[in-house]
DNA sequence: CTGAAAGCGCTAACAC
DNA sequence: GTGTTAGCGCTTTCAG
């Protein structure tokens, strides 16, 4: 068992003076409100008997916590660790402790873990794992807990959210191909039921028609997650077709890493043969081979502006003036995997 | 402001009975207690109701937070994450939830952390980064804190500990470089204030050791960080040193990467000039190239283990019997970074 | 300026 | 079986 800490009433037994004026005087704002002699003695008997405020007791009186929900799809996933990273240095020195959750991307598992976050009287929520329609966070939110969206957004509500230029990323990566001589383009799209894979692939149509370049819908392959064995089954969806591309878009890093596995199985060299982009320039990326022309987003500065914004909320309430939307700005990266297209396609 | 929630005393008016009644109508090892009628009309006012259990108040009433602390050094060490998801894995079903700190391996953080952990009541504790003398640590399983370590452990205590068998992992990476006809072997050894630096740098003079090979002390540098950049230093310092080697077995994975890197910038080429070993097997280590001869520890199931043990803890008190070391088994994996001994050696 | 008292939501003796 | 009561440690009216 704990040994039993010691409490306000401890310091008041120990002071001679009452538990409220005790509370009052280790109170930065109420302290005033105290004869700076008292507070003065409660400070150094609070200190002597090394008191710790019981953070339960204050939750339960006060109805906040100190504690915020992430509910992220999966942890191995090494785009989250620097998010997560970003997150905790707004929020730690503020005496805010994160519960991260993970979902799988199963909204079964998103509905329960939301609940138990709620349960567990979070103050505030950061979500990196809404489907574009989630009406469990949407209902949370009204029920006014306050919830930021991270990298997605949930449509049609008023959530803030904090996503990357996707628009941007997509754009500049189908310029960087096209100036490299490719017209046969392919993508490989993320999920559409994500914002993320959504927005990619309305962002790839949209750059397509801007710069004139026809897009074949065959080349368009859906992957159903966003991971190596979906880059590599959509590929060899892609291959099988018999249509020709020679360069591959894909709405992710690990998308392309399947993709690029499958085209060395078939004999098709990348960048020689075919090229291969990918997002998000995630952690431990730089070991593949070729290195990967990809687009970088900012993981660790996303974990901040989220904080910060769900900082704004918890604390200003529903009529601020926190902006709906952030979009943080990408780079595109020329590395290896793209290179110009060969004499004889294919 | 959120919307308030339903509590006891909600369903107790609505049902007519007192709260204490509908506490242990609730609760299943209480409910024996009471009328099956009454049991069955309090349960559907609750369902009706939508009542959720306050956590806050049940955790100043038994001093139960229902909350485990995980301290690790640093999530973006991709290591920790499949370790997370194991110690999730068996937490989260029964209703924990897990606060996860990264210490940066920073003393000052680390107490203060483990502060904070204990401030909001924690249950136990599962400490990934503990150093080999913790005093903190010490104290707080000594104040009757349930702790137990997970890669690391704390010497002179009886604060149980889930490690990987480096001794044998040392052992058989070892045999193989020998098998391949090494005898000149480097060993780039992980910081010696961590148990994992300490344990496989002892068992790496052991195992030499018991095989009968000399050990030359110009070839064991140690690092002062387990990552790329230290591994690169120690890698130079070698090389810089003019001594003879043909092999580099190196405390972990990530000294591994730098060391292959330097090495190929003096154009020396990994495995057929050197050979290289790491430990660990973490994830996207399958990226590199090329692909690294290591041990392979489980670090999904290092997860499931200390859960498991900090339940028994948390649990039994100190009286029962818990194993104070587990070891967990390691596998060496072959692949590309190690090669016969080349013929004339560099 | 400080004390008294109430109460956050829940559990756990103790009555009846 | 169920109600009564007390209280976990803290904040926050309300008096004085």
């Amino acid at each position: 068992m704990q040994k039993k800490r010691t409490t306000l009433k401890d310091i008041a037994r120990a002071t001679g003076v009452h538990v409220s004026t005790v509370s009052r005087a280790l109170d930065p704002t109420e302290r005033k409100s105290i004869t700076p002699e008292v507070v003065a003695k409660i400070q150094a008997a609070a200190e002597r008997l090394d008191y710790r405020p019981n953070r339960i007791a204050f939750g339960l009186r006060t109805n906040r916590t100190m504690t915020v929900g992430v509910v992220i799809p999966d942890i191995t996933n090494p785009i989250f660790p620097p998010i997560l990273r970003g997150i905790e240095s707004v929020l730690e020195p503020l005496g805010y402790a994160s519960i991260i959750v993970n979902t799988d991307s199963e909204r079964e598992r998103e509905v329960r873990l939301l609940e138990v976050l709620r349960d567990r009287g979070v103050d505030g929520l950061i979500h990196a794992a809404v489907l574009r329609s989630d009406p469990s966070i949407a209902k949370a939110a009204q029920d006014g807990l306050s919830v930021v969206t991270l990298n997605r957004r949930v449509e049609n509500s008023n959530i803030p959210y904090v996503i990357n230029d996707e628009d941007m990323g997509i754009c500049e990566m189908l310029r960087h191909l096209t100036k490299l001589g490719h017209r046969r383009i392919a993508h490989l799209a993320g999920p559409q039921d994500l914002s993320t894979g959504q927005l990619r692939l309305a962002a790839f149509r949209n750059a397509a028609k801007r710069m004139s370049i026809d897009i074949d819908p065959q080349l368009i392959v859906t992957a159903m997650r966003f991971d190596e064995d979906e880059g590599a089954r959509c590929t060899r969806e892609l291959l099988a077709s018999g249509n020709d591309f020679t360069a591959v878009l894909c709405a992710n890093d690990r998308l392309a890493l399947g993709c690029i596995d499958v085209l060395r199985e078939n004999g098709l060299d990348c960048p020689s043969d075919i090229s291969v982009s990918g997002f998000n320039d995630m952690p431990f990326l730089q070991l593949a081979r070729p290195r990967l022309t990809t687009v970088r987003i900012q993981q660790y500065d996303a974990g901040i502006t989220a904080a910060s914004i769900l900082l704004r909320l918890m604390n200003a309430g529903a009529d601020d003036d926190i902006p709906l939307e952030t979009v943080l700005p990408v780079e595109l990266l020329e590395r290896e995997s793209t290179g110009p297209v060969a004499a004889q396609k294919r």
